[in-house]
DNA sequence: ACGAATCGTAAGTCACAGCTTACGGTAAGT
DNA sequence: ACTTACCGTAAGCTGTGACTTACGATTCGT
């Protein structure tokens, strides 16, 4: 939904981990739990939330469910920070103007 | 420093109405504490955890602490999540492929 | 139709992050 | 020197979020 969502949903360790799985590709619940130190249902309920947050994508394969990094929200995550970027760059720059100013006195 | 310390940072909301303040440029604390509901040690203890991830800088100011994003941060956030971006797209683009693929058979 | 596989949900426990009050330390004003 | 203002830190409490086990719902195979 919105960014502060998104960036919930990535503050946690374990679904840091789950994104970095899903960056080669689609994988199924299974896959993505195998080798990970929590239980699957750990695992379905991070998907859960990184799925409401935008992040991924749900395709359902016959018996299994294929999850996927969803680009548009990402991309959205990545547009606020832009702004805030652009933002702190500004500030930056003014502020080294008043001290340059301030300075000259 | 990291990457996820940034995203830890970022992802509770008081902090996030901290970051907020400041996108005008640098504030001294009890400018940023005015207005909020919680108390000024409180704000303190955010300030530490935003400046600890990188996204904020301090200038001792006399009396005062003046705090401001640092763009340098900001902008390790923002390369992480373009790779990220990258790899969404390469992904989603070669699942798009592969399905294709299985339709045409 | 029956069993197995894949996955989501419910219920309950527990550690951790955020908040408060209280205190200490430094700089400015008089 | 004394007081005031500004700010950080310590100690303690509390709610929220992450994890587990147990169960239910689909879907595939035979």
């Amino acid at each position: 939904m919105a960014y502060q969502d998104a960036i919930t949903a990535l503050a946690d360790p374990t679904r840091r981990v789950i994104i970095e799985k899903l960056r080669r590709g689609p994988l199924p619940v299974g896959a993505i739990a195998a080798g990970m130190e929590v239980s699957r249902p750990a695992v379905s309920q991070h998907l859960r939330v990184l799925s409401d947050a935008g992040l991924l994508a749900v395709r359902p394969e016959g018996n299994r469910r294929l999850y996927a990094i969803a680009p548009d929200g990402v991309d959205e995550l990545r547009r606020y920070l832009d702004t805030l970027w652009d933002d702190a760059l500004a500030g930056f720059a003014r502020a080294a103007e008043e001290k340059a100013k301030g300075n000259a006195k």
